[in-house]
RNA sequence: CGGGGUGUAGCGCAGUUGGUAGCGCACGUGGUUUGGGACCAUGGGGCCGGGAGUUCGAGUCUCUUCACCCCGACCA
């Protein structure tokens, strides 16, 4: 019954990653290390994923422009802590294999010096306030190890630039969004996530402050899955973009940026999938619905054919099978695509009036009436679905999540079965850095639980100052 | 950049003390099949990652180089 072509999970993971993607036909390595040609059934994915986003972010205001891939070397050297968290990973253009350029050009390892050199030009009143923009791009960091998906050099992406005249508005932006990209995990990718504030330590460069969703993946590590940072005025002034305000007095403008990327596929497949293959969240499948024709004759192939028109006229994409592989065949190579449902057609089952349906995230068959509204049962079949997959990600990540100010159980758990650890901290660095010798522990983001009197930092036993969520991380 | 591993048919792998290349899948052809990766017959396919060396003779031994994977450090 096992799919032979794939390790099994709880024997090597990396392993047991790897051969999803291939398997699934996910992705393919590129003779470019760290650059991976992504095939079309993890493409679509990515496209699915695209389309609700950019859509909530319209319903939110927002348009999509395009940048420049090429940043010129002063451009990118104004804001001083971007460049120093960027430029070691920064891929430099060269023409003919040398640099005889005026100026050196950088591969946009991420776009603020771009948009703030834009809006420098274009914020000139209140009346231009705010610019809500987004875009759709690739964008290059020179990561020494590379995983499909995860970390790769070239990565797509969407990154949000916003700009507003006060500080009110941008950090009411840069929650919104943080509250956009919770709604996204839960509802179509069916992944809880916790929500926070980075520590200064982790949090983006150049940002004043960054918020973060965090993801628990099957075992144990966590998974920063998508940021949204407030800049303050840090680029405003680094980039000069002034505007008159009402009162008639130049004023730096406040800004936001904040993103996601194709690293969520990643997240995907580490949260839901399981030994047989990829699983997929019906709201977030590109294919949601397969027919197998099971034999040629004419009642099969015309109920086929029926059920195909009713799901995809009622809003459901399903397709149809035809091709002269054996139905076992079928059953797992779909499987292993993770469609979440597959309708089952055979002259068995309809001898007796009946047809199958198999779920993905269970692998239950179940039959129903070939006379059923079809439409209503599948429809019913992958809210079920959507919901067992998100109650199982959130029962496992919960039995991973840990409470305790002991360091020596911090040790104890991180070496066992790791997962969340809620710890209280001092807000010190050398604690932060601490907790990473342990165990490669990190601070994954500040909670908003109140800290009482009484509670310590974990690691020094001083007053603690937040209650902070920590992990291993991808 | 450290530590480990792998390069042999399109893919996955075997190849003994050195003796001249094999298996499974896939593919072509013919037929029988079709409810969990069908079966029989038959056929095609290889500069053994590259380079140098030892040897009468190297997939196998030595040196060197390249590529990729995994685990760390750095990071979405």
């Amino acid at each position: 019954m096992k799919n032979k072509a794939i390790t099994s999970r709880d024997e090597d993971f990396a392993k047991w990653y790897t051969d999803i993607v291939k398997s699934a036909n996910l992705a393919e390595y590129s003779n470019t290390k760290g650059c991976v040609i992504m095939e079309p059934n993890g493409y679509a994915i990515w496209e699915k994923m695209k389309s609700v986003l950019d859509k909530m972010f319209k319903e939110t205001g927002h348009q999509n422009v395009a940048m420049p891939m090429l940043i010129p070397e002063n451009l990118l050297k104004k804001e001083g802590e971007l460049v120093e968290g960027f430029a070691p990973e920064c891929a430099w253009v060269t023409v003919g294999g040398q640099n005889t350029l005026d100026e050196r050009l950088a591969i946009r390892p991420t776009s603020e010096t771009l948009f703030s050199d834009y809006y420098s030009l274009k914020v000139k009143s209140y009346r231009d306030l705010p610019k809500l923009y987004n875009q759709w791009c690739s964008v290059m960091r020179w990561e020494k190890e590379t995983r499909p998906f995860l970390r790769t050099r070239e990565f797509w992406w969407q990154e949000g630039h916003t700009v507003h005249a006060t500080k009110e508005e941008a950090e009411a932006e840069t929650l919104r969004m943080l509250n956009v990209y919770k709604d996204f995990f839960e509802k179509y990718l069916a992944i809880p996530v916790i929500c926070g504030k980075k520590t200064e330590k982790e949090k983006f460069a150049g940002a004043e402050y960054t918020y973060t969703v965090e993801a628990l993946m099957y075992n144990g590590v966590s998974l920063q899955s998508a940021t949204s940072h407030y800049f303050g005025q840090k680029f405003a002034k680094a980039y000069d973009i002034k505007f008159l305000n009402k009162a008639n007095e130049w004023e730096y403008a406040y800004q936001t940026s904040w993103g996601c990327s194709t690293r969520m596929i990643g997240g995907l497949i580490m949260v839901h999938s399981d030994d047989n293959g990829l699983v997929l969240p019906p709201n977030i499948a590109p294919r949601q619905v397969v027919i197998v024709p099971i034999g040629s004759d004419e009642e099969v192939v015309s109920l086929a054919q029926k059920y195909l028109t009713l799901l995809n006229d009622g809003g459901v994409t399903a397709f149809c099978d035809n091709s002269d592989r054996s139905p076992g065949f079928k059953f797992a190579e779909h499987e292993v695509n993770g469609i979440p449902v597959r309708i089952e057609i055979g002259a068995r089952d309809l001898a007796n009036g009946q047809i199958t349906l198999a779920r993905r995230d269970t692998r239950e068959k179940i039959n129903v009436s070939k006379d059923c509204d079809i439409v209503k049962k599948v429809k019913d079949l992958m809210q079920d679905i959507q919901n067992n997959l998100y109650n199982r990600a959130l029962e496992r990540r919960d039995m991973l999540t840990y409470r305790t100010d002991d360091i020596h159980e911090v040790e104890h758990i991180i070496k066992t079965k790791p997962g969340f650890i809620y710890a209280h901290w001092c807000g010190d660095e050398a604690c932060e850095l601490k907790m990473k010798e342990i165990g490669g522990i990190k601070s994954r983001c500040i909670t908003d639980e109140p800290v009482h009197d009484g509670d310590k930092c974990v690691v020094c036993g001083k007053k603690a100052k937040h209650m902070v969520v920590w992990g291993t991380q991808y």
